[in-house]
DNA sequence: AGGCATGTTACAGG
DNA sequence: ACCTGTAACATGCC
């Protein structure tokens, strides 16, 4: 599911439903995800409450008391579902109008809450993970000691990226799917910066032009705050943990269009698709310089 | 049957 | 040690 926008909107969502409550229970259907969940780490939560949850990038840190917190990441198609009896917008959602056995089959980790609520980490690919650690510093772990500034922060500047592509060579799709050099976005995001940007994916960075790398900037921060407005985009997989769809693929203007005509109304030229870095890369030729 | 899929990282080579 | 590009991971859908 899961670039910066998908993962914010399962957060605010599930902050409002799981704070406070204590976990009775753990049930693995299946650890074999990314890492191997390790059984003995995560049963530590057990009878432990969750104090916080926050996004960092595409990760969701589960704050618990004595300074124990849970790593997730959702790789391609994880993603968790909230339930409890009477959990409604859950009964009315595309998933539940599946066949109970094919929507459970992906059902690889349950924490069962009080009052038998359950949160549900679900992962079709297991690309996924979660890990748990006891820390109050979350550069002592691996996966967070890397990234580069939130694109949603103030150091996710101007001046930061013209410093950071300051004697590179690669293309700019390469450097903003790049975790190191901003952190959170992925193939869909890129697509449409990029478009709205009029840079073409290919371009190196040495030679871009500082109006075009104060628009790449300006535009991240436009296409996720819109993104996350929407609730996230639903190619496939995502939905939110009540199994509600984002709709901002309804306003996607590369992503997946290929051979529609582009968008803007001066230009009759058709979507292009290429593989850049073994992932599709959509722009318009005529747009896109 | 084969190609494709929202991500990360281990590895090889410069 | 840093920079870059490629392949692999697991599963389902067209």
């Amino acid at each position: 599911m899961p670039e910066l926008p998908e993962v914010e909107v399962v957060k605010r969502s599930l902050e409002k439903k799981i704070i406070n409550l204590i976990i009775k229970k753990v049930k693995i259907n299946d650890g074999n995800l990314r890492y191997k969940v390790n059984v003995k780490e995560i049963s530590k939560l057990i009878g432990i409450k969750i104090k916080k949850i926050k996004r960092k990038s595409k990760f969701l840190i589960f704050e618990f008391d004595k300074n124990f917190f849970m790593l997730v990441h959702f790789g391609m198609t994880g993603k968790f579902f909230y339930v409890d009896e009477n959990n409604i917008r859950f009964k009315t959602s595309f998933y539940y109008s599946l066949k109970k056995e094919k929507y459970e089959k992906h059902n690889r980790v349950i924490f069962i809450l009080q009052k038998n609520q359950k949160l549900i980490f679900h992962d079709i690919r297991k690309f996924g993970f979660i890990k748990i650690y006891q820390s109050n510093d979350y550069n002592d772990i691996l996966h967070l000691r890397n990234l580069g500034p939130e694109p949603l922060g103030k150091n996710w500047s101007y001046q930061y990226l013209k410093n950071y592509i300051f004697g590179r060579n690669r293309n700019i799709k390469d450097i903003l799917m790049d975790q190191k050099c901003v952190s959170g976005l992925g193939n869909i995001y890129v697509n449409e910066i990029l478009y709205l940007s009029g840079v073409k994916p290919k371009r190196k960075v040495s030679r871009l032009k500082n109006f075009e790398i104060k628009k790449i900037v300006k535009n991240t921060k436009i296409v996720l705050l819109n993104a996350i407005k929407q609730g996230g985009s639903s190619i496939k997989d995502f939905s939110s943990d009540d199994g509600k769809q984002g709709v901002f693929q309804q306003y996607f203007k590369v992503y997946g269009r290929v051979g529609e005509k582009c968008s803007n109304v001066d230009c009759n030229t058709n979507i292009t698709r290429t593989i850049i870095s073994n992932r599709a890369s959509f722009f318009c030729k005529s747009c896109q310089k």
